[in-house]
DNA sequence: GAAGATTGTCTAACGTTGTTAGACTACACG
DNA sequence: CGTGTAGTCTAACAACGTTAGACAATCTTC
């Protein structure tokens, strides 16, 4: 397993035609929707034929799957933005209206990362860091208001299920997106001040 | 267009096959999932072949788009139960497990229930009763808590879309059903004690 | 009851999808 | 220069949604 200098180019050539694939592949999933995300597709886009997709993915599900990845590291990108927002229910309810409007804005890669079918071991690794952004946000904003949440994890599937559903909700057409953002905020206070009433912990 | 014996029969005949038809695609989404539901397998599991299905459908999305009716009548049937519980407040609660329950009971129905792209003009007249129900009940808490929701409708989707995120988020193997009913009642007992201490209406 | 129309069903095909095997080409290394 | 390896393409397969056209059975009408 020698280094030398062309073994070295060629694997540089292979990641560049990786992200290449990743590339062309999201912007035809962003601008034509799912069903334009096929292998053919995604290869003439590129001036090349269908197979190339496998020289770099097991198989289309691979890379729809890396599709979704890029997507939650965009959402996480986003989602730092309104860290900058200190007071924690502010940033809370920020994130609320920033997440939905990251469904409005890229609004098929949003449904493609919410496919549960293809649900698979590093699925979880991929939503994590989402996660554990809310988490830590929600551990900040219970300690700020001196609320027990109980489980701190139920607590952040509470509000990442919520925010999902109305996010998923503003895709339809008799909702909107812009609605959305209000119902998705007016939820979130909703929530954050029913745990503040319930004051202490959830009973048995 | 005289009425004949016989064209009678006939169009019973259609009805009973169209039903059939029916019948036989719910069974295979519900034990096999979307991806059993072709138009061939259908056809063949019932001693017929494909285009038997065009005899009765415009198109494979208006069969689908049938079972999806059919699942929220399910839906409808099952959550008119609760209405046995007349407390207002735990009949919302228990329409919240019951929802979510539905979900586990019916995952593959569940998915194609909630598939935005098959949106069309019928799917808010399918979703319809459901909402009605949850408003109505919605209605009756609030008055019941001398609450003013503000627009009882934003309220309404509030709640659905909650449910639907959570019940959603329950067909992670991460999550699972049964929790996910747990943090369904969570949200909804939030939300409600939320609305409940904010007390009045919400500010522009 | 026979002729003609209507209706149900099937066969066969088209275009598209994901996917793979095998051929070809070009470059790298001895 | 010859040999091998890596990249790419052509061609094909099975399965999908869908449609046209043929066939047969039934109904209508005289």
């Amino acid at each position: 397993m020698e280094e030398t200098a062309s073994s070295s180019r060629r694997s540089k050539e292979r990641a560049a035609m990786r992200r290449r694939i990743v590339e062309t592949a999201l912007q035809l999933l962003e601008q034509e929707g799912t069903t334009a995300v096929t292998t053919r597709r995604v290869a003439t886009e590129m001036d090349y034929t269908a197979p190339i997709v496998y020289q770099h993915f097991e198989n289309k599900d691979a890379l729809v799957l890396e599709l979704v990845s890029h997507g939650y590291q965009m959402l996480t990108a986003e989602l730092q933005e309104v860290s900058a927002q200190t007071d924690p229910s502010l940033r809370l309810l920020s994130a609320a209206t920033s997440y939905v409007r990251f469904a409005g804005q890229h609004p098929h890669l949003f449904d493609a990362m919410n496919v549960v079918a293809v649900e698979s071991v590093q699925r979880s690794a991929i939503v994590e860091p989402v996660l554990d952004l809310l988490q830590d946000w929600l551990g900040v904003w219970a300690s700020s208001q001196r609320v027990d949440l109980g489980d701190n994890r139920d607590a952040c599937d509470v509000v990442w299920g919520t925010l999902y559903g109305i996010g998923a909700l503003g895709r339809l057409d008799s909702v909107g997106n812009e609605r959305a953002q209000r119902l998705a905020r007016q939820a979130l206070e909703a929530i954050l001040s029913g745990w503040l009433s319930q004051g202490g912990q959830r009973p048995a």
